[in-house]
Order: C-alpha cells, then sequence, then structure tokens
DNA sequence: AGTTTCGGCGCC
DNA sequence: AAAGGGCGCCGAAACT
C-alpha cells in the first residue's frame, strides 16, 4: 500500500499512523507506534504524510536524519482555506478547526512557538497543540471538501500541496544553513571598517568619518542621529526634511560626501558587523530561521539575521565547501512575466515567451528603445506609482498591453472597494490587507506644506476614498503579481527540492526568486538542468498553458558574489 | 527600567 | 527623479 498515511501525537508520547485511501479516508486501523522517527523510516513507501503542523514534526525528523518526500499540512491548509473563505481572522489551529465542524466553542489559537534555538520539547505537538489522529482526520476530510468549493478546486489543491512542500524546504534550509566564510566575513569588515575600538564603540573608519562631518558643520555632529543631522543642516541654511540617502544626494554641501558614506558603512557595521557573525554564524554555516508563506502575499520570511537582506558586498563570505560550489539562480524578470501569465494578455505573453530581455521587448514595442524606462514603467504598473517618470510611460504600456493594465487596475478596485483579492492559485488577500489605520498617514500631504496635518480631529471621518483606501489599492494591485510569482516559485521550488533528493546537492538559500544550491563541483552541471526543468513546469502547473517563459540566470561559483 | 515606535536602509 | 508593493533589522526616541 502506497501513497498518503497520516501521523498525529499520542497521548502516551508515542505516535498513531493509518493509512488513507485514495478518497482521503482512513484505509485501514490506526497503528500506535513508539517513536515517531521509526514510524516514518519504516514507511519508504509513503509519498505524502498528513500531518497537523510541519514545523511541528518535521525538525524532529530531520535530527534523525529522517526525510518524507511530500506532506499535508493541515495547519497551514486550514491558513489558507480560511483565507479563501474570506475569514482570515478565524482561529487556524487544528483544534479550532474541528470545534467548527462540530460546532462546539472555537478554541484561540495558541501563543506562537518561539523561535527553536534551544533544544527542543521531548514531545512533538505539545498539549494544546495536539490533535487525536481520529480528529485530525475528520478535519483534514472536511478539508478536502472545502477545497471542492473553492473557485478553482485544482488550483487550490495546488496551493495547499505546494505550501506544504514549501514547509518540508524550509525545515530542511534551516537544518544545512547557508555556507559561510567568517575568515573572510572579518577580512571583509576590517578592509571596509578598519580596526574595532575597545569598549565596543564605532570602529575606526566609522569615527574618522563622523569627524569630517563635525569638520564640514564647524560643530560636533553625530551621523547616525537623524534629527541632529537635519539640526546641522539648517544651521548651515540647507533645508532638509530627512536624511534619506536620496534628498542629501541632491545638497551642495562639503558634509554630504563623508555623511553618505557613514550611512553606507554604519549600516554594515550595525546590521551584518562582528556582533552578527558572533550571532548568526556557527560552524560554517549562517543559519536563520525560514519560515514558509510568512507574509500575506506567500512570500517567504526569517527569523535572525536579516537573511533576506544580505547586503551585496557581504555576499562575499559566502563560501561553498572545498570540492563543492554554488548555483546560484535567479529569476529574470519574474515580475512583468507573471503578469503576462495571470492577466493573460497576449501582448506580453508573446514579449515574456521570449526568453530574451523582457524590459528590453517591451520597451521596444512600446517606446522608443529605453529599457530603464520601460522597466520603471512595468514597475510602477505593478506597485501603483502615482507620480514620477514611470508614470508618463504607463499611458503607452496601456496602448500596447491593454489586458494586464486592465487586470492590476482592477485588483486595485477590488482593493480599495474592500472586495477579496486572490493569487492565481486562490491565495486571499485579507480585505483590509495594508495600512489600516495606523498612523504615518501624512504620506498624502504634498511636499512644501508643513502645517498640522493631525489637527484635523472631525475633518475626515469614515468615509470616501480616503489615502487609505488608496494605499489598500496598491496592496491589493501588488498583491496579485507578487502572490502569484510567489505561487509559481513555490513550485519552482518543490520540483528543484525533488531534483535534489537523488544527488548530494542541498537547496540552502531562497529569496524570492532566487535560489542557491550547494553541491559537488561534479553535479553542477545536473543542477544547472533541474532548474531548467523545474521552471517549465512550475510555469506549466502554476498558470497552464501559456506561451510565458521563465528563463533563470544561473551561474556555478564558489563564492556567492562571483554571481551577477 | 522595560517596551513599543520611528527613521533609515538592506534585499526582492 | 525620487509619494509606488513586500519584508527585517538596528539604535534612538518616545512611550509606559
Amino acid at each position: 500500500m502506497s501513497g498518503r498515511w497520516a501521523l498525529a501525537a499520542a497521548e502516551d508520547g508515542g505516535v498513531d499512523v493509518a493509512p488513507l485511501g485514495p478518497d482521503g479516508l482512513p484505509a485501514g486501523p490506526v497503528r500506535r507506534e513508539s517513536d515517531l522517527a521509526g514510524a516514518v523510516r519504516s514507511r519508504p513507501e509513503v509519498t505524502r504524510w498528513v500531518w497537523r503542523s510541519t514545523a511541528d514534526v518535521y525538525p524532529r525528523l530531520l535530527a534523525t536524519g529522517v526525510r518524507v518526500e511530500r506532506c499535508y499540512d493541515v495547519e497551514d491548509a486550514e491558513t489558507l482555506l480560511l483565507g479563501h473563505e474570506g475569514r482570515h481572522g478565524e482561529p487556524r489551529s487544528a483544534a479550532a478547526a474541528l470545534a467548527r465542524l462540530r460546532g462546539g466553542p472555537v478554541p484561540p489559537d495558541p501563543p506562537q512557538r518561539q523561535a527553536d534555538t534551544g533544544a527542543q520539547p521531548p514531545l512533538f505537538e505539545p498539549a494544546g497543540h495536539r490533535l487525536p489522529l481520529t480528529d485530525l482526520l475528520a478535519v483534514y476530510a472536511e478539508q478536502q471538501r472545502r477545497h471542492e468549493r473553492t473557485a478553482h478546486p485544482d488550483r487550490m489543491r495546488l496551493l495547499t500541496a505546494t505550501e506544504s512542500a514549501g514547509m518540508l524546504v524550509a525545515a530542511e534550509m534551516n537544518r544545512s544553513g547557508l555556507p559561510w566564510s567568517a575568515e573572510v566575513h572579518r577580512a571583509l569588515l576590517h578592509d571596509l571598517l578598519g580596526e574595532r575600538y575597545a569598549g565596543g564603540g564605532e570602529p575606526r573608519r566609522l569615527a574618522e568619518l563622523a569627524e569630517e562631518v563635525s569638520a564640514a558643520f564647524g560643530r560636533r555632529v553625530r551621523p547616525d542621529l537623524p534629527a541632529d543631522v537635519v539640526r546641522a543642516f539648517a544651521g548651515a541654511g540647507v533645508k532638509v526634511r530627512s536624511t534619506r540617502r536620496w534628498e542629501l544626494a541632491a545638497v551642495d554641501h562639503p558634509a554630504v560626501r563623508p555623511l553618505l558614506e557613514y550611512k553606507k558603512l554604519y549600516r554594515i557595521w550595525v546590521a551584518h558587523g562582528w556582533s552578527w557573525l558572533q550571532n548568526w554564524v556557527r560552524d560554517g554555516r549562517f543559519r536563520p530561521e525560514f519560515l514558509a508563506g510568512g507574509t500575506v502575499t506567500g512570500r517567504w520570511v526569517t527569523n535572525g539575521g536579516g537573511a533576506l537582506q544580505i547586503p551585496k558586498v557581504i555576499r562575499r563570505a559566502v563560501v561553498a565547501d572545498p570540492g563543492w560550489r554554488l548555483v546560484v539562480a535567479d529569476a529574470d524578470q519574474m515580475e512583468p512575466r507573471v503578469l503576462a501569465a495571470v492577466s493573460r494578455d497576449p501582448g506580453l505573453m508573446e514579449v515574456a515567451g521570449r526568453e530574451s530581455d523582457l524590459y528590453q521587448s517591451v520597451s521596444d514595442r512600446a517606446f522608443s528603445g529605453d529599457r530603464s524606462q520601460a522597466k520603471l514603467a512595468v514597475l510602477g504598473a505593478v506597485y501603483g506609482q502615482t507620480s514620477g517618470d514611470g508614470l508618463k510611460n504607463l499611458a503607452a504600456l496601456r496602448r500596447r498591453f491593454p489586458v494586464a493594465v486592465a487586470y492590476v487596475d482592477e485588483a486595485a478596485r477590488a482593493g480599495e472597494e474592500g472586495r477579496l483579492v486572490r493569487t492565481w492559485l486562490g491565495r486571499t488577500c485579507p480585505p483590509a490587507a495594508g495600512p489600516v489605520e495606523d498612523a504615518g498617514e501624512e504620506a498624502g500631504i504634498p511636499v512644501g506644506d508643513d502645517t498640522g496635518d493631525q489637527a484635523d480631529g472631525p475633518g475626515w471621518g469614515p468615509g470616501h476614498a480616503s489615502g487609505d483606501s488608496r494605499a489598500r489599492g496598491r496592496f491589493a494591485r501588488n498583491f496579485v503579481v507578487q502572490g502569484s510569482a510567489a505561487d509559481w516559485a513555490l513550485l519552482l521550488l518543490a520540483g528543484l527540492r525533488r531534483a535534489c533528493a537523488d544527488l548530494e546537492a542541498e537547496l540552502v538559500f531562497f529569496q524570492h526568486d532566487e535560489v542557491i544550491v550547494h553541491c559537488p563541483a561534479d553535479e553542477a552541471a545536473a543542477v544547472v538542468e533541474a532548474i531548467r526543468e523545474a521552471s517549465l513546469l512550475a510555469g506549466r502547473l502554476t498558470f497552464g498553458e501559456t506561451p510565458v517563459r521563465f528563463p533563470f540566470t544561473t551561474a556555478v561559483v564558489e563564492c556567492y558574489a562571483d554571481a551577477k
């Protein structure tokens, strides 16, 4: 008997397992086993494990060297199904799902698990999370039925399956870590920042730049304090509203150059300096915690170490093991290609059907030759740009690719009106997503008038198209593209993971549209080919048959910094 | 003293 | 040239 089995913690510390039939219903008696890893290891014929939570179960399996082919994560599916049903806020635990099914009081979700830096609790599925296997299966069966009630059941099934695959990948990457040379990193820091001084103060180079800034102003100024910098410029007769880089860059003053240099290096120092190295790198690996599906759009997030924001200059420290390579693969112009696939705009699909530079092609067709303007216009359409250069070319874009622009416009309208918006596979954006009613809303006030924009009181109460609803429109506009891109990227990851299972190669990094595989040098060519095949398959599985292609720029390197 | 928000910037 | 989407991180500032 192959196929699906289900698994749940038993109250005695053991584990219950049961085979499932093709209909998802139990196809045999529940068996009690004493040990989780043994129960899984002894059933290599199982192709999909149904369990409550991958984050609880899978790290324990990996710790004993057991991997699984596929899984179905009931609580993750519950989250996606609730969202699709427009019930985002409801508790998402399996216990809550069971209570809704049985009509009992729905328990609130237990507090979020801490990032597991320490030892794991002795039992998986601690009290409060655990659900007996028969109850878990009742929830699972109901979820199957709920899939059928969605707008596109086949896509929704694909979505929950691929999110579950993403959870497996994340757990495996958390275990493997990203190869990291502390030695290279230290040398890099020394080159950039100079010596560290005792007492934890600024390193030499930062101290020197701070001196230069102060000298330029003729008084002591701390460049890391925005308020101090704004005051200093005011004292020098220069009005700046903030100390953002682009605003300072336009100012003609001798303090600007050292100030901008300071800010760049300061950033390295505080975010990726010596203490970062101390905290996050051990035994030649950087180990952040990847969280699959950590955002509403489906993009991943990481806990710790800013793993998705590694500055380019620091990537010099990502170095393959001796005799191994890093295969770095980056999807080319992912967003417009995804827009082509979801909107089915004939012109944009044709352009996206070529592997050559899409922005250049758009530029050739819609404008007259300027690639950077085409890129700005496309991204502006996706992000909901409201001014600037991108807007000027939006009209041309609209003429040449009317269906594509209408697609994101409609999403924006839906968002403004509080309607649900979905990705291609059915991940659903909460109706009030985006900036709700928090402060920092004066973004709608034009530059040049800094009078009391908070002295409004009854001025603009609830109602009409506020900056708030426009912000939700931009959020929804972006959601359908960014989220559908995340759908596709998950399929890609799942396919690549499967190919790597036959090799020594491991997935070690994933950042929205970029993956890194660490592999023996003689496997690199096979990995490159696997990426190509996974991309083809992911495009077809996610979006159906379209002419759209998703080419990758792939590099086989020993050091991440050499990839671009 | 401890906790939350802000400003700025890193990545996509 | 510079109002766009998603995040995390850090120290300072602003709170309780």
